[in-house]
DNA sequence: GTGCGTGATGGAAACGATTACATGGGAGTG
DNA sequence: CACTCCCATGTAATCGTTTCCATCACGCAC
């Protein structure tokens, strides 16, 4: 393949003045530079971003580890991560780290071999020594969606607490009572707060929470399925089946529709973490909204400021109610 | 950063030595290997992935242009390359066409100029120079997905011709006569085939096809809306309706909801294209299932195949109808 | 005419790895 | 003892860029 000394014995001149057409500086006559693009075309030139990569220490990519692309949040995640990048210049590499440890470490490892510029982070729970040892090198390391608790890291995140407040109160008014959660991984960061906030909110209501009315999932449908069953064989069962995330909701609504339950009318159901067909479920269900758009976003742009060597600060943005039919019609309805 | 350099003077040896234990060739004598390691711990030595791919030509990367992220489809297709690559020891760079030539383009530009040893494109409507250029001047490309007419590139895809006329015959036994089809864009070789098979189907079963039975959408939810509506404002109404997509199957759903009209009693529904969320939709959607994980895995051992300079052949794997409830209960119930 | 600033261009070092080739020492063989 | 072979290791060229510095020609002012 044509190289920079090829296109510069075509156009008889030097490298240096290809190189200097190609990051098109200004010292370079008009002349010249014709006659160098026109070499550039007759033998179908093509920089290799390899070498500059190596002279220039910058690749203009991104990394992007994430749970799971197949999972709506994180598809939507990427989406905006990608856009965002691709404004500024930069590519974005994906990694699924499937909520396995040691594959996280696997991308971690090969991102920054291949010199990303910065690396976004969905952490799985634990901290691995890989990832420790990265960020207290220095790595330009943002951890989204999910903190992980004693690393000093910028990051960039929904909170979902005031949302859950709104909902519980929303079921409250609607007369339901006994609401019951799904919740995830005590060792989430995002599990542990939707778990308190939705201790919080029900003692707030003045509701109470029988212990058996909390399981921990895995955020994935069989966990859901399983513990909505035991919930529905209890002797008093909830009203209310609120879901940790989206797939738990989705394996909670297998079991309330293989019991022939009508909702919301024998059980009300609701999901932490909105995804696009919700709304087309009948009935559409009632869930919490992460601006996840929104996130991808703002997670570029924190991780671009700290690659630029700007002071960062971490981001928290406010997940957001949309009240749909799942947990009854509304009052102002 | 330590380089290769840094860890040869810290273990007493040469750079190349170092680089053998990089490579774990079997010409370096386990003490030096120890030594060497030692150093590279020590050191927190990465290797520099860009170093060495500008000096062996080959980078472990293979491109990935699919239309959108978003679409379910693709996100599965996206999952299943990323596994089987990197079960071969590659990393993948996904591009968003967003269904857009010119960022298709984009991205086939910029994968090339960052050498990924391989490109996967799904390639939208039309041809670019681009595209049809780096295809003449032999870049490792293969189509996924859909296929360009006259142009030699090997491609993986799925046929939906057979499971197109098991669903015509599914219907014709339930007893429906009137079946419409909500097509996709000419442009795209998915769009052609699934019309002409629909064509196809329907006179084998001698069945009748008015031309205001079909109608070309874009692949996107509000066509099928759209075109949806159409169909039942007509004087004679189809009693199934039939989406080239999910998308537009989406649409459809949300327009014959928005009427009261009950699924399947009063219309019935179809999709080319199952997602996993249409066995969780009351009435579940029956739907053409593509093997798209089969499908990924295929297009990443087509390509490696091709980059290894073995001869390749294109692939073609049939889709498979998944009968569910919206068209009626199946007579073998 | 000499000196100098300016603007365009070229020469060559560097980036961090891989690898062909050279070297040197120890063991084995006659 | 001398010769050879082999194994471990080192030296240096190389990949395709960028970029610092030098060079050269030109015009202008003194």
């Amino acid at each position: 393949m044509a190289g920079i000394k090829d296109v510069a014995a075509h156009a008889g001149v030097s490298v240096a003045t290809v190189s200097r057409v190609l990051n098109d500086s200004p010292r370079v006559s008009e002349e010249t530079r014709d006659k160098v693009q026109a070499a550039m075309r007759a033998l179908r030139y093509r920089p290799n971003a390899v070498a500059r990569s190596l002279r220039t220490e910058a690749t203009q990519t991104l990394g992007l580890i994430i749970g799971d692309i197949l999972n709506p949040f994180f598809a939507v995640l990427a989406r905006a991560v990608e856009d965002e990048a691709r404004a500024a210049g930069y590519t974005v590499v994906i990694g699924n780290a499937d909520e396995r440890p040691e594959q996280q470490d696997h991308y971690v490892r090969t991102l920054l071999e291949q010199r990303v510029d910065g690396l976004l982070i969905c952490p799985t729970a634990e901290i691995t020594p890989l990832v420790e040892d990265c960020v207290r090198s220095g790595a330009p390391v943002v951890f989204l969606d999910r903190t992980l608790p004693g690393l000093e890291v910028p990051s960039v995140r929904a909170d979902g607490t005031e949302a859950i407040h709104d909902l519980v109160r929303h079921i409250h008014r609607l007369g339901r009572r006994r609401i019951a959660f799904i919740s995830g991984p005590e060792l989430l960061s995002t599990g542990r707060e939707r778990t308190r906030a939705f201790h919080d909110a029900m003692r707030a209501c003045g509701l109470d929470v029988p212990g058996r009315y909390v399981e921990a999932g895995d955020f994935q449908a069989a966990s859901g399925r399983a513990i909505a069953a035991r919930f529905l064989d209890l002797s008093e069962p909830p009203e209310v089946i609120f879901a940790g995330d989206n797939l738990m909701a989705l394996g909670a609504l297998d079991e309330i529709r293989s019991r022939g339950l009508r909702i919301p009318d024998d059980v009300a159901l609701a999901s932490f973490d909105d995804v696009a067909w919700f709304a087309h479920l009948d009935p559409p269900l009632t869930a919490i909204a992460q601006p996840a758009e929104e996130l991808g976003r703002r997670a570029v742009r924190v991780l671009l400021d700290r690659v630029e060597g700007h002071p960062v600060e971490s981001v928290v943005l406010p997940a957001r109610l949309v009240i749909r039919r799942s947990c009854g019609e509304t009052e102002t309805k």
